[in-house]
DNA sequence: GCGACAG
DNA sequence: ATCTTGTCGC
């Protein structure tokens, strides 16, 4: 897969912030999904051992939840973790991850926020924009917003509000765990990303899709750390 | 001024 | 995120 829309990643943070609330508007807050038949996960992790980043991509049948393809690539930091500018450190090695990517997703599920951002363009927002295919953001622990406890069963959920817009759901994927923070990346509704999660989360807190990406790159900073090329 | 702050 | 022991809550 190529992105639709390429921009400069050595900026200031200034600059960075200008860019986003320039593509912001760009965010499609709707459904507009072609069907989902491969659905794909991502996710970041810093190795200490190399001092880079590893970034993994997971694809999966959303029908059957088997494993079709992974890719992980490694890269160096381009830009520190700010929180508010997530997407600026992680998304450099996730395209690299996307660009090596023979299967095209109708559907990524992000580990980071949506639209539940101070300007409502977190990473998922900003993959979706910038490749123009449908995201969810999912988050372990929140960036902004306020929520009530949604109810202890799984499949639970209250609205997360911030100023009086409703920005995300916090979801409870699993009985007698801590929800997750769901929000709109691009092309889909809250609601639809919602079943997508539950759908994708039969047995864990976190989907399938990034749970094996997040397995894809643990191995990789495991065999770097024990010098294996 | 103080606390909060995706990974 | 990563590194870790004891500690706290259910």
């Amino acid at each position: 897969m190529q992105p639709a829309i390429h921009h400069s990643w050595n900026i200031s943070e200034q600059e960075a912030i200008a860019l986003q609330k320039d593509l912001a508007s760009k965010v499609i807050r709707t459904d507009q999904l072609d069907p989902v038949k491969l659905v794909a996960g991502v996710d970041v992790a810093y190795s200490k051992h190399s001092n880079t980043l590893v970034a993994a991509v997971a694809v999966l049948d959303a029908a059957s939840g088997e494993l079709l393809e992974t890719v992980t690539i490694q890269d160096q930091e381009q830009f520190p973790y700010v929180p508010g500018l997530f997407s600026f450190r992680e998304l450099p090695p996730i395209i690299k991850a996307f660009e090596q990517l023979s299967s095209t997703p109708q559907l990524v599920v992000c580990d980071g926020q949506g639209l539940a951002h101070p300007r409502r363009f977190g990473l998922a927002c900003h993959l979706g924009v910038l490749f123009d295919i449908p995201t969810i953001g999912c988050g372990k622990s929140r960036l902004i917003g306020q929520e009530t406890e949604p109810g202890k069963e799984r499949g639970a959920m209250t609205p997360l509000v911030d100023e009086d817009e409703v920005i995300g759901a916090a979801l409870r994927t699993q009985t007698g765990i801590k929800p997750i923070y769901v929000s709109i990346g691009h092309k889909i509704s809250l609601s639809t990303a919602c079943q997508w999660v539950l759908e994708l989360s039969p047995n864990y807190r976190l989907p399938e899709t990034t749970r094996l990406s997040d397995q894809a790159v643990r191995k990789v900073i495991k065999d770097l750390e024990m010098g294996t090329p």
